[in-house]
DNA sequence: ACGACCTTTTACTAATCAGTAGCTTTTTTT
DNA sequence: AAAAAAAGCTACTGATTAGTAAAAGGTCGT
């Protein structure tokens, strides 16, 4: 037996409903940001009205964070998959590839915007900041074992290469190479993975 | 006799009060965001009443975008004031740790925020793009001129470069050193130097 | 088929914020 | 020193938007 078959057909399409607002909200975030996205905008995009969203979600700050919440479980269920013969380099190589693709497909980038007012409410919610020091202890491990491996700089402190890491994943870089210099995403994927580990500097420079 | 003599005390007060009300906007766009900035926000930062800001500048946008171009000169001068003898990737770094320091400093990044809204503001205004248009062209000719001496990649396009250049200077890894690491701005500006030129990988890894 | 219950929607409220009208005070000119 | 002019300020307007109350519609068991 399922745990679905425990629900009713229309608790069924309560949970599905959910879905389909939470994926209306992430296309938003995407395109127009916090700040800009009305919750009259995600009730259209997701066909539903506006008192039926917050019989879902009782705030615009909840259901951002809800998003934000589904990423990082995506982000911690794509780890665990990694197939466990790869190196520690290769799995840090491997989920910047998925996270890029998230975003080169419509969704959103790891690390929420700049915005303050976001970055608080988010650290507000305690089911957030579980899953981000989860996945930032799982970071550290792969990063110190990849050093150890002789895979990564050891004269750059491990969290400062972590901060570099995630910033990657929101990296504005992404969005020009798409809009600007009309690369495929495979192409940007590889460009962003040599940027990231080899920098832009000649091999034999200083 | 000195272009201000032309002026009367009052309209040298006036262009004065102008640049106290650019830098108060300067710091509330840094700390808020435009979104989150409000005019009364930046009336009270700089002291003075809304309907006299407004007799500064016309609209909230027009603010933001002069910020924005005064923001652009000051990089444009810079690089104009480098020492002849320097290399061109020298002078890419030096411009990069220019950047940084304003930042560090409470100032903006070059590149605007990713909101939209804020991005086609700015394409609006013919003296903002020209100026983005002008130093794109000197950067363009740096980083060509640097690959030709050996000190930048060329299996990397030379818009990829530079799309990854920019971002360094509105990476939020800034922020998580200076917040989190605790690192000092001297510290930060290496290490961002280190990850934009070399990356994070050892340099004798594949 | 009927009535109780639950869901969705239309239409509202309160708050926030960009931009302005008209009065007050200060400065300049004669 | 008085009239004229200009700058600033207080107090407003209209538009937007998060969140809600109450009506309308549908679903289920009996």
């Amino acid at each position: 037996m399922s745990i679905l078959a425990k629900l009713s057909f229309k608790d069924q399409a309560f949970k599905l409903r959910e879905q389909t607002v939470l994926d209306a909200t992430t296309r938003l975030l995407a395109s127009k940001g916090f700040d800009l996205m009305t919750m009259d905008d995600v009730a259209g995009e997701a066909g539903i009205s506006k008192p039926s969203l917050y019989k879902h979600f009782k705030s615009k700050e909840d259901l951002a964070t809800e998003v934000m919440i589904r990423l990082l479980d995506g982000a911690l269920e794509y780890l665990a998959a990694l197939d466990a013969s790869l190196s520690s380099k290769d799995r840090l190589g491997s989920l910047l590839e998925w996270a890029l693709r998230v975003r080169l497909q419509g969704g959103l980038p790891f690390l929420p915007s700049a915005s303050p007012q976001v970055k608080e409410m988010l650290t507000r919610s305690i089911r957030y900041v579980t899953r981000v020091y989860k996945l930032h202890k799982q970071m550290q491990a792969l990063v110190e074992a990849a050093k150890t491996a002789g895979d990564i700089r050891t004269d750059l402190p491990t969290d400062v290469i972590l901060y570099a890491y995630y910033s990657r994943t929101c990296d504005p870089a992404v969005d020009y190479m798409k809009y600007y210099g009309r690369y495929s995403d495979d192409q940007i994927v590889d460009y962003m993975r040599a940027i990231i580990f080899t920098g832009i500097g000649a091999a034999d420079a200083g």
